[in-house]
DNA sequence: CCTTGACCTTCCCACCATGGGAAACCTCAA
DNA sequence: TTGAGGTTTCCCATGGTGGGAAGGTCAAGG
């Protein structure tokens, strides 16, 4: 079967599928003699599984592994349920994250009066001054790298969304 | 003041203040002869306005808008106010799906022995075959676009991690 | 046989926000 | 004057996804 046909059997786009080739994902893609890749009924419950896997959130790497386990006759489902596991962790995070935000702005929008008035809490809260310490108060003024200054406030959050 | 102590002060790393001016987040930036930037005490308050608005996950592009209202005058207080519920609605519906894929994954992690054998039903619920339809079954086989068949499941969601 | 249209190929570009690093230049203190 | 450390611009990478161009293939119908 052609990348087309595979596409609508998996749920995956046809450029999904070329990129997942492109890293890994899929090994072996046979091509017909003009170059078409062409798909087994196989290949297309392994891009199923993909699919689902992806629903669920998980990067590709992951996924891969995961692939890996499920291919492997002599693997222990304690393997693939850690992997599992790890990734609920990483989700559980993301979701946290996300609440702490959207509790934090909830607040501040309840305390806004959203009327036809300039005066708006939710500005003021953004622009507060005595927020965080505007600079190391009299700390080391001299001799300070930059380093762990500028942190991204999501690091610990990466893949979905 | 030198990008550096504006990075400090801020807690904006000096590659994402550049970033920042290079899409338009800050007008006005001077320069020194030499062609060093020159940050105001003013600049650092709308940098760390940015940071904490970043710090919920807002979008530039977002904050962008934000800061138009805070510098105008003339705003109402209502149009601060859809801007952040805006944003709130969007945090949910990420926080929604993320918590729809976490409770399916630990559900599934939940049913599995974790020990030494194969036997796994995470794997077999990730190829389960009988979950959506294969193909459509006898549907048109000729003729059929593959259109809205790949769609990204994460199409709401942009923006933070 | 040739056209047409659907399909396929590769390659590049864009998104969003962030970091890494190179090569060159500036500044200030010792 | 030298050296260290700050700064500049420029390019590249990330992770998944889509868009599109330029060209090759294939099958059906005239």
């Amino acid at each position: 079967m052609n990348i087309g046909q595979a596409a609508r059997g998996s749920g995956i786009s046809t450029k999904m599928l070329r990129y997942y080739e492109s890293v890994g994902l899929l090994t072996t893609v046979r091509r017909t003699e003009a170059g078409y890749r062409v798909y087994s009924q196989d290949d297309v419950g392994t891009l199923r599984f993909v699919r689902r896997a992806r629903d669920l959130g998980m990067p590709l790497d992951r996924i891969k592994h995961l692939i890996g386990l499920w291919q492997d006759e002599g693997r222990s489902s304690a393997d693939v349920k850690r992997v599992a596991t790890e990734h609920v962790v990483e989700l559980r995070a993301r979701i946290t994250e996300l609440t702490r935000m959207c509790e934090a702005l909830e607040h501040m929008a309840d305390a806004c009066h959203g009327d036809h008035r300039p005066e708006c809490p939710i500005l003021e809260e953004l622009a507060d001054e005595g927020h965080c310490a505007p600079t190391p108060p009299e700390a080391a003024r001299r001799k300070h790298r930059q380093g762990a200054a500028g942190k991204s406030p999501f690091g610990a959050l990466q893949g979905v969304a």
